[in-house]
DNA sequence: ATATTTTTTTAGTCTTATCTAAAAATTTAT
DNA sequence: ATAAATTTTTAGATAAGACTAAAAAAATAT
């Protein structure tokens, strides 16, 4: 069945609140994820559930189904396709690709998505270190852990971000926090969990807890 | 000011059908372009003329302003630096392009078709032989003429199509007229005329004027 | 256990883009 | 020049997706 532009964007908003949970997700996340009035939501979920994509029960939040996550990981990989794209072939920065990704994320070709992984050799991780999901609906577990939970005098290698705001991402690059960059561990703060890091083996630096939360690393 | 899918959409018909003619362009042939009926053209005729972008007076057709002509040659730039994209580096053939140019055409960033162009080496052609309008909406004329208007006995060269219907190019494709290719005029028949051509100088084959008149060539 | 607050849903509107049916204008044919 | 045919426009409806205001349910606090 065909989907629109909207209730695409609200299967990958369901699927993103999911990945947190076992429970049901509720109408005000979603509405603020989608930027939009819990009213609206609401109507969307019935809309969505006569459709087979989710099981809503009023009241009791809402969940995706196979059908529904199906949909979601196609849109998500696509969106990371795209992203791999921008930033390998067209020379774009990785704080640069979110917006444009969520448009080129709803053109629809199967045709156009299998050549596309194979012009970009088959990658498995999008520019910010997430997992790329495979043709028939599989995604790698995002196995890095955060760097606020590594233990002091420890090394590890920058491997993803667990957000992807333009602001988060330009404040990282300036701070020479690339995907790849070693980091080692000085210092932890106890009274503010603050981080005093080296990266690259640099003159040290001091990162907030806020940021070190969502920089994924691998130990 | 933006613009809305359906306005995109409408403008470059109204572009496309004042290309051949100098005067207002019809109702009625837009709703047949578009897909549509009369009366939905008529009310968008009108929105089109509120947002500045044509001039409509009613039973009198309409015409592109200046502001309407520069989305319109907006939107054929990228469909067809997208049409390059898919051809060049994807590897589709050109009969199979036309629909996800017709999407991807709709993207909506400054940079993306900047990056995009450069990628490319800056074509001035798409997979189709049209020219790619410039970025400050100049487009080359189509300076080829079609085959059926070329004298007997001349030799000439494939440089474009004047309409890109997969069934068309794939009937070219199987007669081996791909862009480039040379044509070799060999007899034209006045009962239907219908022509009978070499083409790179293989075996002689047959073409209808139908098909003549839709292939652009260099003599 | 009940009152208050918060969340969620319902009801009723609005906008965009479409449609059908009917009216009006224009063009073509006699 | 007028009748007939065609094209175009208007009027009124519909569907998708959003909104506001008010009602209902659930969660929290006293």
């Amino acid at each position: 069945m065909a989907t629109s532009l909207a209730e695409e964007n609200y299967l990958k908003i369901i699927y993103r609140l999911s990945e947190n949970t076992e429970q049901g997700v509720s109408t005000n996340a979603v509405a603020e994820l989608a930027q939009t009035k819990a009213a609206s939501v609401t109507d969307m979920l019935q809309k969505l559930a006569e459709k087979g994509w989710v099981t809503y029960q009023k009241y009791q939040g809402v969940r995706l189904t196979p059908s529904g996550q199906k949909i979601a990981l196609s849109i998500i990989r696509k969106h990371r396709l795209w992203e791999v794209f921008l930033v390998e072939k067209l020379g774009y920065n990785w704080d640069e690709v979110h917006e444009i990704a969520e448009q080129l994320e709803h053109i629809e070709s199967d045709s156009l998505i299998q050549k596309l992984d194979e012009f970009l050799g088959f990658p498995d991780r999008d520019p910010h270190g997430d997992p790329i999901p495979t043709r028939d609906g599989k995604m790698a577990d995002q196995i890095y852990q955060p760097l606020s939970e590594i233990k002091e005098k420890m090394d590890c290698v920058l491997m993803g971000v667990a957000k992807d705001a333009a602001v988060f991402l330009q404040l990282l690059t300036k701070l020479d926090l690339n995907l790849g960059a070693k980091i080692t561990i000085l210092e932890i703060n106890s009274f503010d969990r603050s981080l005093q890091i080296q990266v690259n083996n640099a003159a040290p630096i001091f990162v907030s807890h806020e940021v070190a939360k969502n920089i994924l690393v691998k130990a």
